[in-house]
DNA sequence: CATGTTATGTTATTTTATAACATTGCAAAG
DNA sequence: CTTTGCAATGTTATAAAATAACATAACATG
């Protein structure tokens, strides 16, 4: 949160208290939440609950790299490291439902890097994510 | 398509009308298609069109590895190897919407794989997908 | 034929996300 | 100071993606 509030003086960005307070339950849990989810969240501080207030402030949190959305989820994280993240991979433990985050992404895969550089292939983003079984749940099941 | 047939007899699989169209739909496209996008064309072809059709013929293939679901655009491709598909990785042209899927996944990304050792998390499942520019597309904007 | 299993058909609903337009608040230019 | 512009928010409505739940068919096997 503090890092966060560093960057967000640093580079003339609006930390609002919308924004702010969704990022406060993103980090409250350690867990994705749902956009919905949030927006319970929101409704229980007062604040308005349409789905756009949620959706606009975590567009701002993701592009920003304070939160992450997890595709195969469909579901929002805080980010683990605001200071200086890029390119972030998640470990997505099916049992618990927590997700830990972890630098450096396909750039650190040489097979799918040079796949891509040998069709020519310009990677901009991406997506990483691991679904099983966090070790606080392995053999528990 | 034939290796896909050939696997279903193999293992007892039933390849019935609508699993074999959608797949045929997917194969026809050399891009993602939405599961609403796939119901108008089963609609074009005297389908019954309602959302579970799609959805089934979809779980269906993909639980197999006939096709994958891209989650980061929630939507489907035919896959490109069916004969001996594990752990594919996704690259998709935010210009042409075309995917190029090749092998080999965070199993590849030694960083990844290390996080994920060293914090004791069991991988059982993948999700990498990297967005750029295929290089039909790069320069052209 | 009765039975179990697998696949379909169908209706309704849930969950996720965005479009579109009105309003507010505030800072910089006139 | 007021007006102009911009960024953020409020609000209504709707689109898009996915699933729940229950009924029916098709078919092999005991």
């Amino acid at each position: 949160m503090a890092a966060t509030e560093a960057t967000c003086s640093e580079q003339g960005l609006q930390l609002t208290a919308t924004r702010r307070r969704v990022l406060e339950i993103l980090l409250e849990e350690h867990r994705p939440l749902g956009a919905y989810a949030i927006l319970e969240r929101l409704r229980e501080f007062g604040h308005s609950s349409q789905p756009p207030v949620a959706y606009r402030a975590l567009d701002f949190l993701t592009a920003h790299g304070f939160a992450h959305k997890i595709a195969s989820l469909n579901a929002y994280v805080a980010c683990a490291n605001p200071a200086g993240c890029e390119r972030p991979a998640f470990l997505i433990c099916t049992d618990c439902d927590r997700v830990a985050e972890t630098a450096a992404a396909i750039s650190a895969a040489p097979v799918v890097a040079d796949a891509a550089r040998s069709i020519g292939f310009a990677i901009k983003q991406e997506v990483v994510e691991a679904q099983g079984q966090c070790s606080s749940c392995v053999g528990h099941s």
